[in-house]
Parts: structure tokens; sequence; C-alpha cells
DNA sequence: GAGTAAACGAGACGGTACGTCTGGTCTTGGT
DNA sequence: ACCAAGACCAGACGTACCGTCTCGTTTACTC
């Protein structure tokens, strides 16, 4: 009865795809949130504009996609947090590491970019956290469950707000630029909050 | 010995300076970030476009003008926190007083704009922590050392890094809306400070 | 053997040209020169000013085109003069209907802006001269043509210079608003032309 | 009682008339009409641009007044056409004259100027007429009329008609640049004048 | 292979806002 | 009292992009 009449463009779709999602990546990287647009996107992804328009609603959508897409090779293993039974020192490698992306300029406008769009727009806001902080939330609150059960931490301790207590710092400093990025306050955030919530 | 020629148009100056001012927070307020534009707010200050550009290079710049005229009033006791000799007491009271502004739609939105404005513009960024968040973060800091010297901290506790821990991720709850903002969360928040930095 | 690979638009194209020449046409019939301007035209057309400018160089361009456009249906038979072997009462009759046409309020205001468009644009001028004035004039040449043929007037006479003797005055006249146009007027100017080019 | 209180400004007021008149005569030889603007002239004129407005109501207004400026120093001998008894040599001589001054770039652009500010300006055009031209078609009329009365033109002869045979196809050929200006074209146009309105 | 339909690149379109320029008015201080 | 200087409101200028739309042109699949 229902024989399949639609002939499948995935290829073409798939390679037009990737191709707009990387010139917005390029551009975001090279000129800022401000430099780019969708004509500009089109024409370096040497697309149309309904290309684009197709797929997405606003330029916002656009630059988020094309910052999700980052991610999305990443399986679970790759977000893992390390577990080597010393939390403290597990904590400083995983915030120095953090400290050290944030440090790149070209991520550095990227995040800038995914910021902006996210921060007037709730839908973009909550599609952020559940496609792109929330896996890494989980894994990180995954190590804190092991910490908590080893007894590295109080057996009360709120892990979520243990999560806010090592990154939001990290994060304002970051956003603001009101205060210098470096391994030394990767390991003082972790000290704080090891003293807030250890046992 | 010339004298100085230019004639002195304060008067009207200040008048449209206002008006301009004005109307801008209104309509962050009314629309949020992406509402606005020049000739919204010319028209609505019943002002030309050539009296905003003849004073601000951007729309950016007008924006954050306007909030920053907000606080030109506050002197030095309007932001002096409270000092019972209760530390908790205290920054539970100031930290609930946060949250509050914080939910409120048209601090929300004004807050969001200047986010917006500062985020991609690092002469902005810069102002707005000099005239901006600075004296605030000194009344603050004033309140710490004042406990410190009390005994109620640690004779060694690093109080900017006491206040991002206790401010930042009431910041970033917010900016992401990545979970409630409630007077709960402002106490957990001092507690969490006060274990992690008291003696 | 490469195709012509550029869309044919022009359906739209031709509807938004009709429509931008005729509000024009009527702007400066309505308001005169002065009055009009590219927003206006724009507005009235429903039409973006990007579709004009893409089109045309300058606010006098598109007047000008505006008024070659109401020439443009004509054929050679159109502007032919009437041939009854009487020159006098032929030329009678053309400088007549000349003198009615000047006397339009419409007509009046739609050529006095072509005179402006074209008074300090030689480029114009000469696209004036070609494209508007040429082929009236070849048409009225072509009388006095046969007419010295039929020995109504001299052999020798310069049938240009004759023509600007019928016709300049009339011109001055209207431009200068230096003095009544009538049919009496007409007549006098046919009378002066035929003493000085007669046989 | 009446104590005369009024410094007498005349000479500062008929300074800077001067200027602003020079000015714009300056501007529109060098730039053509379109070249000039209010606040260009003031800034030449070292003039403030109210001191333009509070004189005349119009860009136009200025630029024709700085064209009559020109001819204020005229008096009547001056403009009085030569009456060697000989009309047609006495023509020639003044047409071939008109013909150089038109050939002039600075006087043409200056009457270019004149022409587009008058054309669409009733007002303009009238004074035109009466504070230009008449005076000068009064002085040519006058050497017609001392023509006609010593036979050298018919006795009921049209003068007015005939001064624009003369000079109004010379007019057309420099306004629409239809034809080349030269002394031969200016004989030409006494000849045809005389056989038309000759004896 | 030939036929087909969806997706495509290109880019014109009606619009909005930009940042600049000029016009005409108003204000102030200097001469 | 009058002026130069220039800020002001107003609004047109020409440009850049927006999001929509219409064109021919691939392309991937069907028969």
């Amino acid at each position: 009865m229902t024989d399949n009449k639609k002939p499948d463009h995935s290829r073409r779709k798939e390679r037009s795809r990737r191709a707009i999602l990387e010139a917005t990546r390029a551009l975001v990287a090279e000129e800022g949130y401000d430099g780019i647009s969708i004509e500009a996107i089109a024409s370096r992804a040497g697309v149309g504009k309904q290309t684009i328009y197709r797929r997405w609603p606003s330029k916002d959508a656009v630059v988020f996609a094309a910052i999700l897409a980052l991610g999305e090779n990443r399986d679970g293993d790759d977000i893992a947090l390390p577990d080597t039974g010393d939390l403290r020192a597990d904590l400083r490698l995983v915030l120095r590491a953090t400290v050290e992306e944030f440090t790149d300029p070209a991520f550095d406008r990227l995040m800038r970019a995914v910021n902006t769009a996210v921060s007037d727009n709730e839908t973009l806001a909550a599609r952020y956290r559940e496609e792109f902080a929330r896996p890494l939330d989980e894994a990180k609150r995954a190590r804190l469950l092991s910490a908590r059960e080893a007894g590295e931490l109080s057996p009360d301790a709120d892990l979520d707000l243990m999560l806010e207590t090592l990154y939001a710092p990290l994060f304002q400093r970051w956003l603001h630029r009101s205060g210098p990025l470096t391994a030394e306050y990767a390991d003082a955030l972790v000290d704080t909050a090891l003293r807030a919530f250890g046992p």
C-alpha cells in the first residue's frame, strides 16, 4: 500500500547543514557575535539563505546549533570525570582544564556568542540547559556522588549547590572579566568547595 | 590669555540627556534588549537621532549609560551593608534582598540588557566593573572585613573569593535560569560561604 | 555554450518598475520637484527603497525616467506632424497644441521637474536631448523639409534655426512665466518664423 | 524721554551681508547649485546660520540675491545698448557679447543656479523678471524702438516678440546644451530677426 | 536511461533600522 | 542690540540585513 515515494536527499541535506554550522562557527570565532549575519553565513557556506531559514527560525538558533554541534560527537565516556579516589586532585585537574578552555580566544568568542543568544531567549536557554549543560553537570555530579559515598564529602552535602560553588565563580569571572583565570584560582575554588562540603 | 569661547548649552543638554536615558530605560523594561532601537528611543524621548549619536557611539553605550544613571544618585551610605554584629543574619538579609531584585521583571530585563551590552564589548565591560560593580563590591567587602576582624571569619579568609562564592551562584542561576531564586537558596549560599570561610 | 544561469524575475521587476515610475509621476504632478523624496516614492509605490536604488543612481534619474516613460509607447506615427500642404495652418495647429500642453498644471510640473533634473546634470541633459527631444525634433524637421521642397520656405532656409525660432520663445515664456501663453501668441510665432524663413 | 538707545549696527549688517552674498557666489561658481548648502555658505562667510535666515527665507532666495547683487552697481548707462545707427551691427555686437558671457564657466554656473532657483518658485520668478530681466529688456527695447523710428524695422513690428526671437533661441541652446554657442550663431539670430521684423 | 519532485544557489523583493547629513529654530555668551 | 557658534528637533539620505518569495538547476530516487 504505502510505497515510499519520497527520495532521500539526506546526503545533500547533511552536506549543507555541516557547511552552515561550520561557517557560523568560523564567523563567530573570527568576528564575534555582532560580526555575523545570516547573509554572511549563507555566503560563506556557499548556500542560499532559504536553506538556513528552512532549518532554523533565527540567527540565535543557528549560532546555538553551531555550538551545540561541536559536542555532538561526544559520547558518555568522553565527558566522564576522572575518578582516582582522590576528589581534590580530580577536581583540580578538571577545573584547571576548564580554566584553560575559557582562556582560548576562539572558545571564548563561541561561548560569549552562546551566552548572548541564550540570554534573552527563554526557549534557547532551556535547550542550552538540557542539551549542553546538563550532560556535563550529570558527569560532574556523578563524580561528587561517588566521593560522597566514599566519605570524602559530608553525607548531607547538597551536590548541586557544591557544583555551583565550584563553577559559578569561574563562569562569572570569565563573563565579566573581573579577575584572572589561572590554575591557582582553580585550585582555590576546589579548596573552598571542599571546606564547605567536606566531611 | 585667551578665554573660553564656547557657549554653555548645559541646560538644554541636561534636559535631553535625561529624556534619552529615561526613554531607554522604559523601553528596555518594557520590551527587552531586542525590542529597542535608536529610532525608538529618539522618538520616545522627543529628540533627534543626532542628539543621541552626538553623545554615545552605539546603542549598547546608550543602554549602558541608561542603567548606570540609575545608580548615580547613590552615595556611600546608601549602599553600605547592615552591620548588626551577626554576619550570618546580615548576609541573609542582603542576599534575600538581592534575590528579590532579580525576581522583579523590570529589573530582570534591565540587567539582562546590561549583560548583553557588556558581554561583547570589552570597553563597556571595564566601565561596568569600575562604575557599577566596584562600589557595591567595596561595600560588601567592607562588611566582610569587619566580620573578619570581629573573628567571625577565618583570619586568612580571602574576602574576594568569599564574595564570589556568595554571589556568583546566584548570578549564574539568574542568567541561565538554571534553578529557582528563593530566600532558602539565599540562606543556603550564606551557610556555604560561612562554612568555607568561617573560623 | 554555457546557459544563462540567472533566474528571470521579470514579472515582479516590471510590476515594481511601473509602480515606481507612476508614483514618481503622481508625486511630481501633485507636489512639484521639491516635494518629492525617494522615501515618499518608495512608500507611495509600495516598494522598498533598495528596489529604487537598484535601478537608478539618483532622485533626478528616477524623475527623468518617470517622464521619459510617458513617451515610451509613442511610435513614429504618433508624433508625426500633420501635413495638409498648408505649412502655416499646420504649424499653427501644432504650436497651439503645444501651448495648451504647457498650460496644463500637471504637465507644467512634470516638465519643470525634468528641467530641474536635467539642468545641473550633463549626463541626464544628453539623454534628454537624445531620447526625449530628438524624436520630436526629427518629426518637426521632417514637416519643414517637406515644406521647403514644396517651395513654401526659402530654398536655403536653415531648418534647425527655424525650429528654434518657432519653439524657443514659447519655451522661454513658459519657463520664466514672462508672458501669457495663448493661441494668439502661437500664431504670432508661426507668422514670425514664416516671415524670416519664407521664400 | 526718548533717548536714542540704538547703536548703529548698519555697518556690521552690511559687512555680513556682503560676506554672505560673496560666499554664495563663490560656492555656486565653484561647485554648482547642488554643491551648496546654507551651512557651507555660513561657514565660508564666517557667519552664523541664523544671520542668513534672518534675512532670506530659503536657500533659493540667497542664491537669487547673490546673483542679483552682481548687477546692483549697474546704473542706467552701463546697460544701454550701443546705437551707431546700424541696427544689424549693433545687435551683432550685443549678441556676440551675450554668447561669450554664457560661455564663461563661472557665469554658466551662476546662471544655471538662478535658473534652478527660479524654476520652481513663482515668487522668485517674478522678482527675477522685475529686478533682473526687465532693466536689460528695457534697454534692448529702447534700441529697437530707436531703430523702428529710424525706419530700420517695420512700423508695426512687435518689439517684445522680436526680442524673444533674438534671445530665446540663444537661451534655450545654452540651457539644454543643444548646440554650439558661437559668434556665427549670434549673427544668424540677428539676421533671422531682421528678416522677420525688418521693413 | 528518462522522468519526477524535493531541495537547492541565487538573489530580487517589501521592509526596518542604521549612522550621516542638512534644514530651519533656538539658546547662550561674547563684542 | 546683534552676532558666531553650535546644539537642537526633524526627517531624508544611501546602506546593510531581515525574512519571504520566486526563479532555474541539481540530485537521488523511481520506473
